[in-house]
Order: C-alpha cells, then structure tokens, then sequence
RNA sequence: GCGCCCAUCGUCUAACGGUUAGGACACAUCCCUUUCACGGAUGUAAUACGAGUUCGAUUCUCGUUGGGCGUACCA
C-alpha cells in the first residue's frame, strides 16, 4: 500500500494570474477549484504570477493579489514570498529559462526565428481579411534559409522566435471536463513564442513552467481551450509528459457574456467592501459550475475540501447571479457569534464613532440584529438608531403608523412606561399588552408608533427589545423628542 | 469568416436509457407574528428544434438553431 502510494504522482495545481491589479471573481473561482482538488488528494497548490506582458505591469497588484487571496482562506503551499523547490514563481524573474528552451526548440528545428515587421504582418492580416481567408502568419520566414538567418542575426534584425506548427494531421487531448477535444493541425498558427524584448508569451512559459513545477493537472478557464493544442504540440516538441487538463466553464454576466468589469462588480475585493463573507463568496463560486452529490448547498470551506470532485465539474457557463450570494451571505452570517461579527466590523463602527459604548452593548445590538441582516454593512446601516439619536422619521412609516389620534394614545402610555422601574422587554410588554386592553386597542396600534419614535424607522427587531437595550432615559426622551417633531408636521 | 466548446424552470443545478423531470435562489399565496427578517406550508416555472438508434430518450448519434470562447509580439 506504501509502496503504491509512493508510486503515484503527487498532485500540483496552480493558479497563475496576470497581475493586472485586482483578484477576479472568475480568477478566485479558478482559484478554489486548484486548492480544493489539491487539498482533497493531498497535494499541493501554488501561486505563480505571469507577468510577461511588459506593457501591462500595474504597479502593487501582486500584492493585492496575494492579500485577497489570504483573505479568501485560498492559500498557496509555493509561490512569490513562499519559495518552495520549483521557483521562482514569478515569470518576469525566470526569463533565462525561456529563453534556452526557446533555443532549443530552434535547434531541434521545431521553431524558427521570424523577422517580419509589424507593418508587414498587418498587411499580411488586411489582405487575409479582404479575401475573405482566416487571418493568420503566411510562414514567410519558416522558409528562410540559414545563411539568410544568420546575416539578418548579425544586424541585429529584431525578431520574435515562432512555433513551426506540423502542417498535417490533428492534436488530440482529453479533457477531464470535456472529454476527447480535437483540432486540425493546419488551422494552428506559428504561434509566437518568444517576443522581440525577449520575453516569452503564454504559451511558451505555461509549457516550461508547468513542466518544471511538475504541475500534474492544468485546472484553467475555458477561454484556454482552443489554445491547448498549441501547448500540448509544445510538450511533444520537448519530449515531455503532458499534464491532465480540465478547462472550467467560464462565468457569465446577465447578458451571458464572459463576466466583465462593464456589467458591475467582478473584483473580489468589491464584494468584501459590500459586506459579502469570505465563507459565502466561496461557497458561492463553489457551486458556480460545480455540484455536490446531494443537495446541499450551505457548504463550509472544510466541507468543499471533503466533498470536491473535478468529475462533478459541469460544463456551461454559469451566470453570476448576486440574488444567491445574498442568501448564502445571510446564512452564513447567522453562523457566526457576535463576538466574530464585532471583529470583522470593529473599524467600521471605530469609523461610526460608536466603540466609545461598551462591546457587551455592541454585541447585544449584534445579536438582536443577526438574523435579519443579508450583508455586514447592514449592521451599520441597519442598526444607527442603537448609536445615535434618530431625527427624522421615514416617511412610509409616518404614512402608516402616525394617526390622528395617535400622539393622545403615546402620551398615556408614557405615563405607563415611567412607572416601570425594571424596564425589561418582558416587562415592557406586559405593561403594553395590558395598557391596549385596558383602552381596547389592538397592541399593534401602540406597538409601531412607539418604534417609529424609538427607531425613526419602521423595521426591525422587537420593539422591547429595542427599547430594554436602549434603556428607560433614551427611551422616554427619544419619545417625547419624536412627539414634538411629528406634532409639529 | 474559420476553429473549438456549450445547451434542463428567470437564475444555479440534479437525474446507471425507465422519475408524477428533483433541490436551491428569486417570485406569488398562506401560516406564525407588533413591523422587518427568520421559520413552516403551498404554488407558478424547464429538458431549444428536427431526425435517427431503442420496447423506451433529458440521457446515445446526426443535423438545425442559439449562445459563448478563441482566432495578438495580451494573458
């Protein structure tokens, strides 16, 4: 049994990013299904930036990349400021290695250099175009000859180096979410792969380093699909063993359109800003194009771990809508203890100026408020009459609660209130409930006035409780300040 | 245009070729209730279309249609 396992292949994943400067939705879903699978097998995952665009570099977001990361609980076992064995991790740093395979790959006749110039190319694609062919490179320097190749090498022509793609035949892989997918070795182009300033494209450095990091499976999106073929002929070029690939179904906006910054948030980083838990956001995704064996859906991160299988990974596009996550948000939120709740929230109420009132008043507020909250900042929103004095009223409520003969009906149930020496909200309803029979009115006649004066709002938590927690003095004032304003209307 | 991929309620999705096509969100109604929320009950709502294979297709095959992605010296 030991010797078995030995044999077998540890499992790597990778989440490799582009730092364009903030974690995607659709990014940190990719993410999750790296970590989980590697967690549930006993594997490894780990963080690699591709960062070989130098005209895109965004000054900082790898380290918020990294943050957001941390703070989603996705942790990497190797990548930037976690060196492992196989970096670096950062491929802006590994340009060495690139560049010798590119050599390589020249020298076993596999690629070629080009020293087409971009106007040149853009002709090539303007004539394709009008003719109505797919455009594509016309392969015009895979036929030069080596003596052409080494004058225009000692001038120093610029040149990119290219993958000289065989012009027979079909690439066929199998997809661990797909199944078998196939292309037409001819429709493939002599894909760039080493830039003019040197540095390697895509396809180039995910072959090289998934090798190198001995990644066992490429769990990535769906808009790598089509590309695959091109890296699979890479690792045939080098002799190596490809890696399993499980390309995700993308996420989509209303529109059904790959999800995009245009149609509202995508950042990561926005969701937590609007009160949305690490725990719902990634139960959330989760269950974005991936299922469980039952039919449960409030999931805890160590349940996800146990339960993830890449097989239960569906196959279309699944359209990111925020009406779940609210839900999922608000379940997960009653999960937690006040106390948990008050940590999260405790700059937002510094910045409220509300820490000068005891926590045990804080956590009561908390508590009364837990269930009827769908996302954290509800819970300064929500919850301001428990902080300050209310001084406007909301208009439906008004319309609603605020009769002609109510201020006559507050009044002498304020006389009540003031003989209540233990104002505790069963004590206060017992003086209310009995106060309405006496005067023969339904509790609620009383009831939502006095919240509307209490509270300046009509929604809420127990109007007793309310006002045991604010306490007899507030209480009273705050009624007598409400009844003077509205009177006055 | 060409290539690849996809197709079940509005949305996320389940269903060894045999189910009254299941669950969840949202929506509606009712119950609980001092409001809101929670909770409980009920309801509306789907296999894109057309062939074929089969005793029997949501499920397998082909076609049509629709959608997405890709088609860069971006990832």
């Amino acid at each position: 049994m030991l010797s078995f396992t030995k044999l077998m292949k540890q499992i790597r994943t990778r989440f490799a990013p582009s730092p364009t400067g903030f974690l995607h939705v659709g990014g940190l879903r990719t993410a999750l299904y790296n970590y989980l699978f590697a967690k549930k097998n006993g594997g490894k995952f780990l963080l690699r930036i591709e960062d070989t665009d130098q005209n895109r570099i965004v000054e900082g977001a790898v380290e918020n990349l990294i943050s957001t990361l941390n703070w989603s609980g996705v942790d990497y076992d190797e990548g930037p400021y976690k060196e492992g064995d196989y970096g670096p991790y950062i491929q802006s740093q590994r340009l060495e290695i690139y560049k010798k395979h590119a050599r390589q790959l020249v020298e076993s006749g596999n690629a070629y250099q080009c020293f087409c110039t971009h106007e040149r190319l853009e002709q090539v694609r303007a004539k394709q175009i009008e003719m109505h062919l797919p455009p594509s490179y016309d392969r015009l320097c895979r036929s030069l000859n080596p003596e052409q190749v080494i004058e225009k090498l000692n001038n120093n022509t610029p040149h990119v180096i290219r993958m000289k793609i065989p012009l027979i035949g079909e690439t066929i892989f199998e997809d661990v979410v797909r199944g078998k997918v196939s292309i037409a070795n001819k429709i493939l182009d002599d894909q760039v792969i080493i830039k003019t300033d040197g540095f390697p494209t895509y396809h180039l450095a995910v072959v090289v380093d998934d090798h190198f990091m001995e990644i066992s499976h490429v769990i990535r999106g769906e808009e790598w699909l089509p590309s695959t073929p091109k890296h699979i002929l890479l690792y045939n070029f080098f002799g190596w063993e490809v890696p399993l690939f499980a390309h995700l179904p993308l996420l989509l906006n209303p529109d059904k359109s790959k999800l995009s910054k245009r149609q509202g948030d995508v950042a990561v980083e926005d969701f937590r800003a609007k009160g949305f838990l690490k725990e719902s956001i990634i139960n959330f995704i989760a269950l974005l194009g991936w299922h469980p064996s039952d039919d449960r859906e409030i999931f805890s991160f160590d349940e996800l771990i146990n339960e993830f299988t890449l097989e239960r990974i569906g196959k279309s596009g699944a359209i990111f809508n925020i009406e779940k996550l609210q839900w999922l948000n608000q379940q997960h939120i009653r999960k937690l203890s006040a106390e948990e709740i008050f940590i999260l929230l405790r700059n937002e109420f510094d910045k409220e100026g509300w820490l000068k009132y005891p926590e045990d008043y804080i956590l009561k507020v908390i508590n009364l408020m837990k269930e009827r909250v769908l996302v954290l900042t509800d819970f300064v929103n929500l919850c301001k009459y428990f902080y300050e004095e209310p001084n406007s009223f909301t208009e439906e409520s008004i319309l609603k609660n605020w009769k002609d003969d109510t201020v006559n009906t507050i009044k002498s149930f304020v006389a009540e209130l003031e003989k209540i020496t233990d104002f505790t909200s069963v004590k206060i309803e017992e003086s209310l409930k009995l106060f309405a029979v006496n005067i023969q009115v339904k509790p609620g006649i009383i009831i939502n006035p006095l919240r509307l004066l209490i509270s300046g709002t009509n929604v809420g938590p127990s109007v007793f409780h309310m006002a045991e927690l604010l306490g007899k003095t507030k209480v009273l004032a705050r009624i007598n300040f409400g009844i003077q304003k509205l009177s006055s209307k």
